[in-house]
Parts: C-alpha cells; sequence; structure tokens
DNA sequence: ATTATATTTCGATTATTCTGGAATTATCGA
DNA sequence: TCGATAATTCCAGAATAATCGAAATATAAT
C-alpha cells in the first residue's frame, strides 16, 4: 500500500464518527450492518452518515452490497490489516547511528 | 484508548506528509530523529513542518526531547501499537440486532 | 557581544470538510 | 399503481485545516 492510500485510508478513521461505524462493523464481522442499522447506533441524519460511508468506502475502509432496498456495509478486513501493519513494517530499519534496542509489533 | 483519542491520532496520521514524518520516525527506531532531519527528508518549509509536528504531539503519535538547539523527534510506539490493535480489539464478537424497542424502520 | 543555527510563532490566504434539511431515486409490498 | 421504506444527492453555510513568508525565540560557538 502506497503512502497516498494508506494517508486516505487514515483520515477516514480520523472522525469520530466514521471510526465508529467501523468499529461498530469490525465488530459485527464479515456480514457487516445495514446503513438502516448504523444509523440507529449513531443517531445521525442520513445524509450526514452517507456522507461520511462515501468518504470510508472512497478510501477503501468498508465495501457495500446491496441487497434490495438494504444497502449492506462490511469492513474490508485485508485493507485495515495491511494499514495497521504498514505502520510497522520497517520499523527501527535504519538511518540511527546508534545500536538501537529496537520493539514494536 | 476511547474513541476520541484514536480518531485524533488517525487523524495526524490522515495526511501524507505527516504520515511520511511518522513512518521515517519509525523507521529510525526509539532514538528518533531531529527536525532538521526530518526537514531534509520531505523538502518542506520549516513553518509547514512545525505545523504538522505539533499535531503530531498533540495526537500523542510521536514525542520529542530538546538537545541543545535540535529538538529530537521519536515516535511513540505505545501510542501506535494501541491504535493498530483497537482496529481488531472487539474483531467479530456480534451485533447483529440490537435489541430495539422500536421495530426497524 | 555578535553571529549563526534550529525551530517556532504569527498572520494572512486559500482550500477542504462537516453538517443537515429538502428533494430525489430505487425498491418492495399490497 | 400507490404508498411506504432505504438510502442518496443537492445545496449552502459554518467550521476547520493546509500552506508558507516573515518575524521571533532560544541556544550555541566565536
Amino acid at each position: 500500500m502506497d503512502i497516498e492510500t494508506a494517508a486516505r485510508c487514515m483520515e477516514a478513521l480520523g472522525n469520530s464518527k466514521r471510526l465508529e461505524i467501523v468499529l461498530l462493523l469490525v465488530k459485527a464481522g464479515p456480514e457487516g450492518l445495514p446503513v438502516g442499522d448504523i444509523r440507529q447506533h449513531l443517531e445521525i441524519p442520513g445524509s450526514t452518515l452517507s456522507h461520511h460511508l462515501l468518504q470510508l468506502v472512497g478510501a477503501g475502509v468498508i465495501r457495500q452490497d446491496r441487497e434490495g432496498r438494504v444497502l449492506r456495509c462490511h469492513p474490508d478486513f485485508d485493507q485495515l490489516n495491511g494499514l495497521a501493519s504498514m505502520l510497522f513494517a520497517e520499523c527501527c530499519t535504519g538511518i540511527t547511528a546508534e545500536p538501537s534496542t529496537a520493539q514494536a509489533s
């Protein structure tokens, strides 16, 4: 994952409403939840929710499948995993002169 | 870590310049790097860099120690770890339907 | 004390995001 | 077809963020 993409994902997660949405979906598992259920949990206007969902989809953090009238939202676990592991991918690999006791992951 | 804090961290990482800074510091390890070195790597004006660093410090993603004229920046590994693991902390624990007294509209 | 270096703060400008009401589209059931 | 439900798009104002030159601060070296 390149930096631009990762930053876009982080930006998508960088709003407490949107983070709540994603955590809710992660909690729900691969089946995800319909937009309406998310709305009930968060208690925000539909237009605001749509706006946030659009950003999450655009960043690739969640996906959506239509099921009739209902739009079901799932987390994209691969993307989230990629994001999390990117933070430490090149951890402590260099640019330092001193012997470093590294710790991470 | 509460949602507000986590969102603030994500927001801090949600800008490609700032993400670059953090990845650079993670790469450098616990010793971190002076502001001047970061500046050389990123090639952005000092005032812009300061602005970004302030946000990273404010979010708790990095820390700074003054060493004479030089201000050394380190990643906060605990915070980053906490952030990464939060994403999956309650993964797939369920929430298919909340016992809603009101019937789903 | 003077000068150079490292970094920040100030201030102003431009750009982007957040928010939610109203109107709209799409789907379903009778 | 009609009416209800699910969700989006459109719009616009308010709020916030990004950018960077210039001036300021703090420390060090001479």
